[in-house]
DNA sequence: CCTGGCACTCTGCGCTTGTGAGTGCCAGCC
DNA sequence: GGCTGGCACTCACAAGCGCAGAGTGCCAGG
């Protein structure tokens, strides 16, 4: 067990290599903090912090970085979440009110993640599977054609050209979206398969094979867009990385290429609360020396999706934690109310 | 004017610079091209391009490499367009061939053409103002609450809520939208405001603020997402430009999280045929040392959107106005054909 | 108009050296 | 037992130097 000393000079380490980006050594730790001891004090105590892995020496006789494993003992049991300011969360408020669609609440959050945090944000779009439906709209385009339009509580839509097997008079088709609707309107998209299971059978012989076939592209649209989508801005803080950049750079702007890597990221992180993953506590290798914040939001007291931001594993956890939690609370505020 | 000779030393001196990424000397060129003359003669021809100003010297002593009049006068005059091989073609179609909806054809063009030419890919949502509708939908949420949903000829949907002045049944919604979709099926975007402008009055007194509403609603609607949407993708390929990094990938990040500047940047392109802009032809600053070429694309004969790459001035750009003419094609394909 | 030759000018690389920050360890002190 | 000052040691990094190589411009001759 380190001694309460100890933890302040770890503690004290992480924020200077936070702040200057270069490694900090005994004695412009004593001058920065006022510790009380000695640099040989220190010393010992930066021997003892390394022998537990929580710091290391870039090169002998440099000064000491936190390891992975130091700055989770800090994010863990030294550091808070640091809360916005009043101004701050004012301006948050302020600039995720304008938002006129789901589109545009997503598009906003990314910016104003990236700017609050001077780093990479995520934001994954609502869920649809752990949303409801709102309603169902099937449109008649053409006499064997059908176009369905899914609306979500979130305020997504998702549309699916149908070719039909036969020809479909308007008012089966009225039938059928007045059918539909009453089963699912309000209903989890996890329910809807069940609930509709047995509609063609309310329907003459002719029709059922239409019906089928546009409710098995309901379905459909329920699962493939279980691959949800997101959105990612702010990379140009990348550039603020070392200065060591092609080969830390480059594998982090192919993770966050590939969607399906940021999904599984976010969707590994816990359900509730804030999740933080540190250098190689994250799965994908590109994304061995970030961090990863991510928290999820929602319009009620679930979470329907998550967002978070990436940057490197020397970042200001309290300040990026802070920002993030208040940002998702505020996204989830304005969904509340559309 | 220069002679058919100097031409082929530009020609020569573009195509080794895009290959090697050096500076190209005298001695190189007559080694690689058989130009049938002494270094001692390129070495003259080389100086009356630099006269000219269509190739310079980083410093003195070394080799020459192409400055953007250079690039220009390669693109205009002494290169034409690689097309695509047949095997490559089947591979654009194969893939683009697979996308279920409109934002999935946008998101497989945009990996497609990164990967092809290996460059950052950004492809323009088919734009609202030149489509057509296909179908206006209204559904009553609450009394006095109605979603409005427009669909349009390249599958594009958007939607709006509209908080309506007073309740609004749900016969005059059906007429509403019976009569708005007569009026605007099948017309032009740009159409819409005039036809629907004497809507209003064949309403009773009491439904007319709403209907007013509605219709501002989808007015504005059509104003907003004029606005329009767009998709990048293979930014990692930064990564492959000089090794100077920091300078040269920050601006380019930042103007390409900048949509506005980029929807710029594709609108001032010419409205028909490929358009290319070399390093300082780019009107945004942070795209000086970059490249663009861009070319409209659409479901008929006519361009609903553009798309393009962004990369380094050295560029293959027979290779890339090849690979970007083809996507271009399919993409238009696709979107008829749905 | 082309060519070969020649002197000149740089950049880039490898080498050496010096400096400074930082460490580990030890003996002494409280 | 824990803290402190002192001391020798290690390394990364910057500066200075020399050298090789690539490339140029120019000129005289074919």
């Amino acid at each position: 067990m380190l001694s309460e000393r100890r933890l302040q000079v770890l503690r004290a380490i992480v924020q200077d290599y936070v702040g200057t980006e270069e490694p900090v050594g005994s004695k412009a730790l004593t001058e920065r903090h006022s510790l009380g001891v000695s640099p040989a004090t220190i010393r010992n105590d930066m021997a003892a912090l390394e022998d537990e892995g929580y710091i290391a020496q870039p090169h002998t006789s440099a000064g000491r970085i936190p390891t992975d494993k130091g700055y989770r003992l800090f994010v863990d049991k030294l550091a808070g979440v640091k809360p916005m300011s009043p101004p701050e969360r004012r301006a948050i408020q302020n600039f995720l009110d304008g938002a006129v669609d789901l589109d545009d609440v997503v598009a906003r959050t990314v910016r104003l993640l990236a700017q609050l945090t001077r780093q990479v944000a995520v934001v994954q779009y609502p869920s649809l599977t752990r949303s409801t439906v709102r309603h169902v709209e099937l449109l008649s385009l053409a006499p064997a054609r059908v176009m369905l339009v899914l609306i979500t509580d979130t305020g997504r839509v998702e549309q699916r050209m149908v070719d039909c097997p036969a020809p479909f008079g308007e008012a089966s088709l009225a039938d059928l979206r007045a059918r539909l609707n009453s089963r699912v309107a309000g209903r989890r998209f996890t329910d809807v398969p069940t609930l509709v299971e047995d509609l063609p059978e309310a329907f003459d012989i002719e029709d059922r094979g239409t019906v089928s076939t546009v409710l098995s592209t309901l379905l459909e649209t329920l699962v493939e867009e279980n691959e949800e989508r997101l959105m990612i801005g702010g990379t140009a803080n990348l550039t603020r990385f070392g200065h060591d950049f092609p080969l830390t750079i480059r594998p982090v702007l192919e993770a966050l290429e590939e969607q399906v890597v940021l999904l599984k990221l976010l969707g590994e992180a816990g359900d509730s609360g804030m999740t933080v993953r540190i250098g190689h506590e994250n799965a994908y290798e590109g994304l061995n020396s970030t961090s990863v914040v991510s928290v999820g939001y929602g319009s009620g007291g679930e979470a329907v999706a998550k967002l978070g931001v990436v940057g490197p594993t020397r970042m200001d956890y309290p300040g990026t934690m802070g920002a993030v939690r208040a940002v998702a609370r505020y996204v989830g505020q304005i969904l509340a109310e559309s």
